[in-house]
DNA sequence: CTGAAAGCGCTTACAG
DNA sequence: CTGAAAGCGCTTACAG
């Protein structure tokens, strides 16, 4: 390449940087020379040489792929990268600490200028170590005990007690709850959401009917099932997050149950098929696309000034009131007195 | 680090790399001294020096990480190649050509030992000169023209043809198809089994009703209000894929309009919620997860042996027979008779 | 304004 | 069995 040109390579490299001292005439030289060959610079070795210098490449680390939610907020990161000329890299790492481990080793050795990440739990000490490490980190979803760090969330309290508020109000005193996995923060906080609902509208707290294992599919329908089956089952059915929702949503079509008549469900997530599912689904809406966007900006501003204060952003959460609870059978009821 | 063990950079290396002529009592030392440092090669240094040793990375290039399809190959990916001690990176290009560069150049000069494509279209030159420049390719999805290349697929024409026979097996005649983006190798598939079986059963081919945009909602929304209002609507609704159904199921929806009396929908791609979709959702069932799975095998065994002919896997689709395209009526029509 | 040289952190023939 | 040395492809003070 340097021979191409008739240079050396120390100044293909002045006019890759764009290093201004070049001589004109030197630099149509290389220029010529690069574009003919096609060349671009090894990233690998100008990753190794200059320490300082941007890959413009940011690590995302996701618990679970297959949560839509994930997916706005992969799409809020990303769009805010790309404008900012920047890409993303993103490690799905299952919500399994060993698999996290390994996506951070890779994106830390690799190329990252900064992480995006969900930790698995609140101390995470492979995030809690990258953090000592000084690399640029944002929180999402989750953030970290005993530790300073940037992080954009939810008010999954107050979403919560949103939720079983309108339940309350619509007149279900049972309220069931599918949690998701304990070890994760949201889930702690949202159970809070709940019992200060409870407590507020003087409801007992039933134990038995606030039952969690994993945040997934699976655990949705068979915890459903088991309140159902129940002598005293619920009438309506708090579901901690999108993916244990549709679980609850299986297990009660499959019973041929009617919502919200014989059950009423009420879900933490929405999603865009919400309007399209049997029937219409109220739920709590996170703002995934602009925790996701947020989060990106905070890093870009941490990777900038690494020194600036911490900064919290918790976002709203938004009822949307459908047909899963009662008021479609409210409606109904006005209609038939007309 | 070599100090810490009293030996040289060298032998630290051959310990690392497990050459087993180091003598035991060497072995130990240096062991000892990783463990106290925690000490982990640089991995860009590593890269740069050997070319030839594999990074256990392989990466991913997804058009839609939006798409439900695309997570669920994702997951098979993923899970066979942590099996097999590798990792995932994945680059989302959001079907946008100049985004699908930057991530292969990313991708390509941080670490990978091979990837995996959907590629934007039949003659992506971008894959194409990754090909050239000999790195292990599989595409999935959709193929190359012209170019030899591993493949993994479903038969998108027999999957689009047992759909619409179906559909006229019910007894429409008059099936609306909406497309998805044209330039999609799969889009046109996908429309050579629609026409195979209109011209199977002497069913007249409407180009009116033959429409096609993106392959997202917002396309499926708004090219079923089009084509519902046509002075002679379609009965029944041949949809793309799984974005493009939820969009026209959204349009259909937010009509009142019932599903299957008056307009019937089958879409292209299941998803796990179709069973909670209203009414539940006949689909064209892609094996998502086999997809990744066995084009991650793929992978493997071109990197393993870079000179074992192409192999081209076509996998079968399912139709998945529920309730949105008037079998349920005809339940129903039973049900009355009795 | 440009080149020669050092060095980033490794790996691997080559000596010994 | 182990170390010294070369070299992977860059960047950047340092000379000139």
């Amino acid at each position: 390449m340097a021979d191409m040109a008739g240079v050396s390579v120390a100044t293909v490299s002045r006019v890759l940087n764009s290093d201004e001292v070049v001589k004109y005439e030197t630099k149509i030289k290389v220029m010529n020379a690069i574009k003919k060959l096609d060349y671009s610079p090894n990233r690998v070795a100008q990753r190794l040489r200059a320490t300082k210098k941007s890959s413009k490449i940011f690590g995302l680390l996701i618990p679970d792929i297959q949560n839509p939610f994930y997916v706005d907020v992969i799409r809020g990161i990303e769009n805010y990268a790309y404008a900012n000329n920047s890409a993303v890299v993103i490690g799905n790492f299952s919500q399994e600490v060993k698999k996290e481990k390994l996506y951070i080793d890779i994106l830390k050795s690799e190329a990252v200028d900064g992480f995006i990440v969900a930790p698995s739990n609140e101390k995470d000490v492979y995030i809690k170590d990258l953090i000592k490490e000084g690399f640029p980190i944002v929180c999402i979803d989750r953030g970290l005990k005993d530790t300073e760090v940037d992080l954009v969330k939810v008010d999954n309290q107050r979403g919560a007690f949103n939720a079983i508020e309108h339940l309350i109000k619509l007149g279900h005193t049972r309220i069931g709850f599918v949690t998701g996995n304990k070890l994760i923060p949201t889930t702690l906080e949202r159970l809070a959401g709940y019992e200060e609902a409870m407590k507020k509208y003087n409801l007992p707290l039933d134990p038995e009917i606030i039952v969690g294992k994993k945040s997934d599919y699976e655990s949705g329908a068979e915890l459903t099932a088991y309140l159902l089956d129940l002598p005293n089952p619920p009438t309506a059915i708090f579901t901690g997050n999108n993916l244990l929702t549709l679980g609850a949503l299986e297990t009660i079509h499959s019973r041929g149950l009617n919502i919200p008549v014989d059950v009423a469900i009420i879900g933490f997530d929405d999603v865009y098929w919400s309007t399209s599912l049997n029937p219409p689904l109220t739920a709590v809406k996170q703002p995934g696309y602009e925790i996701g966007r947020r989060s990106c900006e905070l890093l870009i501003q941490r990777i900038q000034a690494s020194d600036r204060p911490v900064a919290s952003i918790i976002l709203k959460t938004e009822l949307m009131i459908r047909k899963s609870c009662g008021a479609q059978s409210k409606e109904v009821k006005k209609t038939d007195s007309e």
